[in-house]
DNA sequence: TAGGCCATCTGGTCCT
DNA sequence: AGGACCAGATGGCCTA
């Protein structure tokens, strides 16, 4: 997935028409009319969160509501429901250009937000360290010991493999804190101020 | 069982 | 007026 349909994701996710798009819109009744809520359309998205909600608002209420606002309140329920399932696809999308974590399940939502922030900035200093010393990765290919800015030029190569949490930390610059949850690649060698960028 | 993560509902606020 | 956005509340699922 190239950042372009990642942005063209989210353009689709920021428009009226999306977010309208599957948004169900119930006959508005007239003001005096009342009903006690069966918001059955709560449950219309296959989530493991369906039923739950059901006769939330009859419950927290235990009175009979406007239908006029109960209407308007479904809607925007719905409406909110799609920007919020808009919003994870945008995460997803932004989790499948991401480095994969090995053996490792999906990234949670901080997780990724922050990863994605690490490697723009591993990114970014790579094409700095590129424009300041065009021949260094030629000369230092093979070192031991890679400067960071190789060490994303092999992450941009191959962005799904990366080296494992567990690896050992003398054969990159990659380092991997913590446990494989949040085994984050902190790209430290040589650069001090590198984890002052990191989330 | 506690804590983390998540989806959903809800009411408030801002904007068009 | 109605839609978008936001943050708080709630409750289910999962894992250590």
């Amino acid at each position: 997935m190239s950042p372009k349909l990642l942005c063209a994701s989210i353009k689709r996710c920021l428009t009226k028409e999306a977010v309208n798009a599957d948004v169900s819109s119930p006959e508005d009744k007239p003001e005096e009319e009342f009903t006690m809520v069966n918001i059955s359309n709560y449950t219309k998205k296959s989530t493991h969160h369906g039923e739950k909600y059901k006769n939330r608002m009859k419950s927290k209420t235990g009175l009979k509501l406007p239908r006029k606002r109960v209407s308007r309140r479904t809607k925007a329920n719905d409406r909110e429901r799609h920007r919020m399932h808009c919003l994870n696809s945008a995460l997803d999308v932004l989790r499948s250009i991401l480095p994969a974590l090995p053996h490792d399940a999906q990234l949670t939502k901080i997780e990724t937000l922050r990863l994605a922030h690490n490697y723009i900035w591993a990114l970014t200093e790579t094409l700095r360290m590129a424009d300041h010393f065009p021949d260094y990765l030629h000369h230092h290919h093979h070192e031991a010991y890679l400067p960071v800015s190789q060490v994303c030029m092999e992450h941009m190569r191959s962005p799904t493999s990366v080296s494992s949490p567990e690896c050992d930390s003398t054969s990159t610059s990659s380092t991997w804190h913590g446990n494989s949850r949040f085994s984050f690649c902190i790209l430290s060698h040589n650069h001090g101020s590198m984890k002052d960028n990191v989330i």
